[in-house]
DNA sequence: TCAAAGGTATGAAACTTTTCGTACGAAACA
DNA sequence: TGTTTCGTACGAAAAGTTTCATACCTTTGA
């Protein structure tokens, strides 16, 4: 069985994997700059999170300090499957068009993407 | 305002793309493939359905017929973009790498991304 | 004509996820 | 030593989504 983080947990997921093992109160903060989270429900969510198993917490200090049990690369290769799934019937090539197509996303990025593919080319 | 449907309603207008206006048995039939869902339950989400706007509803005959109200590739590319905002902190890219990397994506899919990377080429 | 089959309408319940108020303990400090 | 600040614990409520039982109407066919 795998663990499906919701999106409130992923918010919470991001920052811990972006800052390495936080306090609630830094975690609360930093999703504070993008929109307004009151701290007992940053604390509520993350003590779920902990009792689910996706979160460690280290309970010695006063302040907890959190960290991510789960794999950032996994977890995103595992979500993004279930997008693919159940938004694009499975299609990855699809999806990858839909994007292309967007006049949003940058010309950089595509670069990055054929580079990318260029390399792959060596081995498939 | 957009309105975004949520998992079970991407369910039914996946069936309503695919197939054209259809009235709910036929849409509870074709769900039925995959996982197992009461014709009652079906019809309550797309009554809802009809009331958020999300889909019209032709009360003439007996048997309703539905259409799906949201544009197809408008919908996905909004889904799309939620999803690389909350998972891929907004970064395109790094989500199409990420696609890459996977195993799982196959080689033909691979070459219609690069035929549709190379005529993009023509434009950017 | 009467029963069976197949529709819709509707309300309630179950579940999941998120939010927040309140209580209470420890630390900091005037 | 009091009081303010900052932390956790906990329960409940709100909100969103999904599921289903029940009632009732229409059509079909024996």
């Amino acid at each position: 069985m795998v663990l499906r983080p919701t999106n409130g947990e992923l918010e919470i997921l991001q920052v811990l994997w972006q800052y390495g093992p936080s306090t609630v109160r830094f975690i609360n903060d930093k999703l504070n700059e993008a929109k307004q989270v009151v701290y007992t429900s940053t604390l509520k969510l993350m003590q779920l999170m902990a009792e689910k198993g996706m979160l460690e917490k280290d309970e010695s200090g006063m302040k907890h300090i959190y960290t991510a049990c789960l794999d950032e690369t996994a977890t995103k290769s595992y979500l993004l499957n279930c997008f693919v799934n159940t938004t694009f019937n499975g299609s990855a090539g699809k999806l990858i068009l839909q994007l292309l197509a967007d006049k949003n996303t940058a010309k950089e990025e595509l670069e990055m993407v054929k580079d990318m593919l260029g390399k792959l080319d060596g081995f498939k």
